[in-house]
RNA sequence: GGGCUGGUAGCUCAGUUAGGGAGAGCGUCUGGCUUUUAACCAGACGGUCGGGGGUUCAACUCCCUCCCAGCCCGCCA
């Protein structure tokens, strides 16, 4: 769960917390993917087919990729145990009964790209502080309600990545009474509720009703309960002031009556609460929770409801470019803004590392990460030499693909797809491609496309990042201007060029040109890429010209064009 | 202050659950591809496994302690 947790986020652990793992039971099994390991855990509670596996946000501000790790790590435990023949459901709560407590910095609107508050009616926001989620407008207009816009930015980003997921909607729950049978064993125990709950948080007293209603007036939820109805199922309320961290939100003084639909449990009964409504087996949670509502939620699932709390898995929070993500910062990435880059396997294979360790997501040094994927690939289909990693891909490469192919996909070095992403043209994008052997000869049409989607996604991130690979082929003549000799040198080069010389020739011909200029080979073959590149630097010069239209080169080469 | 989880090469990470060889990729350096110029190939350099102590024939791995980082220890979620 990454409830209402913008600022922060992500990463991994598994759990094993004594309260519900049963530490007798032998974990004798060693895996080479944790979730096996998870899976296996879940086998020994001797679940009723559909297992069901849960995850679940508060639909705060931005769908972010800290949120993946809610819907990746249960889908790998989910995977894992549809390959033993079990039937899973991937079930995910948006905790849209919440109330709004403080204005978002930041949205992401409908296609995901995050966006100021400036770009929406941030007043009519404001006026709906304390209100549900699902009773607040859709900033954007587009949806019944922030919650439903929320929900559909992350039922899309599931939707990205391949991943099913059943979405349920807290409020829709209550409201169609789901819930009902919890509220009323709550109510029912009230006094075991608030001693439990004592053991976790102060706020427990004699007068503390774990139940808020929502006020029929202002539409607020509420949290002072006057009176309990359980033949009724109702209880009576006043619509008082509610403190969130410093600030007040104002309550109407309304008084009234609710029933059991017409409100929430607390997060600390909620959360148990859905592992009852919902027969949840297995839920990751971020770290957040790990020491604060995860004991909690386990005591009051075995004392107050009488059930079996989920196997549990703890990961950690990743960090986004060395820094926590935070939305407010804008120390965030979306799933849409990620897959510009990369493909949609990698972001899966992400979450497919230890949810254990804390891990940076270097978005300057995505080459790492794209590397680690083709390797990770490449042991699956060929081993590498690195044990761990072979036997780490034989166990999660198919989940992390989702459909394998019997033969292993052609893979462009990122970098090298980014050196390709320095010129416009297709066909010679394909050709320079073929000249390093990364296609082989009889690759047909749409392996060849395939393989060059990368080029896209490799060019993009050499722009986001303004890095190393960040050159284009100049189509026009770039303002330069050259000594006599160096002048002269490059006349030399263009009629060696004119003369039909391939790739090889003219990489040998620089070093003989310059040398009989009477110039350093390096300032002729800065010369080249001034001319080309408008810089100092760039790919291998020779085999680059050579794979470019011949007049085109031979007129840049005299400066003519 | 207390608790939880991490800390392995410059970077990204395996390895730790069952104690016995410290590893990979990238980067760097060197060399090769007739010829320093980012794509290819080979090799090398590179780590007190956060520090210290203990147990053991043997510790990255187990125990104690300290340091660092994140999280929890109000409310909410």
């Amino acid at each position: 769960m990454d409830h209402d947790r913008m600022s922060t986020d992500d990463t991994d652990a598994d759990s094993n917390d004594e309260t519900a793992t049963p530490v007798d039971e032998p974990d004798d099994e060693h895996h080479d993917f944790w979730a096996e390991g998870v899976a296996d855990e879940i086998e020994q509670r001797d679940p009723n087919d559909p297992i069901v596996i849960k995850g679940g946000v508060s639909p705060s501000g931005v769908a972010h990729l800290g949120n993946v790790n809610e819907i990746m790590r249960g889908y790998f435990v989910a995977e894992a145990l549809r390959d033993r023949d079990h039937e899973v459901r991937q079930v995910f709560t948006s905790d849209d009964r919440d109330p709004l407590r403080k204005l978002p910095r930041k949205l992401a609107d409908p296609d995901g790209q995050i966006v100021g508050l400036g770009e929406v009616d941030a007043g009519a926001l404001g006026r709906n502080l304390g209100k549900p989620y699902t009773d607040i407008p859709d900033p954007f207009g587009e949806r019944d309600s922030y919650a439903a816009h929320f929900a559909a930015l992350l039922e899309a980003d599931a939707d990205r990545l391949g991943v099913d997921i059943e979405m349920y909607s807290n409020t829709e729950l209550y409201g169609e009474g789901a819930f009902d049978p919890v509220v009323e064993r709550v109510l029912d125990r009230v006094d075991t509720a608030r001693e439990v709950l004592s053991e976790y948080q102060a706020k427990a007293d004699d007068d503390y009703v774990p139940f808020n209603p929502i006020c029929e007036e202002c539409g607020k939820l509420t949290e002072t309960v006057t009176d309990i109805d359980l033949d009724a199922e109702t209880v009576d309320y006043v619509c008082t002031d509610m403190e969130v961290g410093d600030e007040t939100i104002e309550g109407c003084g309304h008084e009234g009556t609710a029933t059991f639909r017409e409100g929430k449990l607390p997060w600390r009964f909620e959360w148990p609460g859905q592992w009852q409504v919902l027969d949840v087996d297995f839920e990751p949670f971020g770290k957040d929770h790990a020491e604060g509502s995860w004991p909690s939620g386990v005591d009051i699932a075995e004392n107050v409801l009488g059930i079996e709390p989920p196997v549990p898995m703890v990961y950690e929070w990743f960090t986004l470019n060395g820094e926590a993500l935070s939305s407010s910062a804008g120390n965030i990435v979306t799933v849409p803004e990620l897959l510009e880059l990369l493909e949609p396997e990698i972001i899966r294979y992400f979450f497919a590392l230890h949810p254990k360790k804390a891990r940076d997501l270097d978005l300057s040094r995505l080459d790492q990460l794209v590397d680690d994927f083709d390797r990770f690939e490449e042991a699956y289909y060929e081993g590498v030499d690195d044990e761990s990693v072979t036997a780490f891909a034989e166990a999660a490469y198919p989940y992390v693909v989702g459909n394998v192919t019997d033969e292993r996909p052609i893979r462009l070095p990122y970098t090298f797809a980014a050196v390709l992403g320095m010129v416009d043209d297709r066909d010679l994008r394909e050709k320079l491609a073929r000249d390093e052997g990364h296609i082989p000869d009889d690759a047909d049409e749409a392996t060849v496309e395939a393989a060059l989607a990368r080029v896209e996604q490799a060019r993009t991130w050499a722009e986001r990042m303004d890095n190393a690979y960040n050159y284009r082929l100049q189509a026009e003549l770039p303002d330069v201007a050259f000594d006599d000799a160096t002048s002269d040198a490059l006349d030399s080069l263009a009629d060696v060029v004119a003369a039909g010389h391939d790739g090889e020739t003219i990489q040998s011909e620089i070093y003989d040109t310059a040398r009989d200029h009477g110039i350093e080979p390096g300032d002729l073959f800065e010369a080249g890429y001034r001319l080309f590149f408008d810089e100092t630097q760039g790919p291998r010069l020779g085999e680059f010209l050579g794979d470019l239209e011949q007049e085109f080169v031979v007129g840049r080469l005299r400066r003519e064009r």
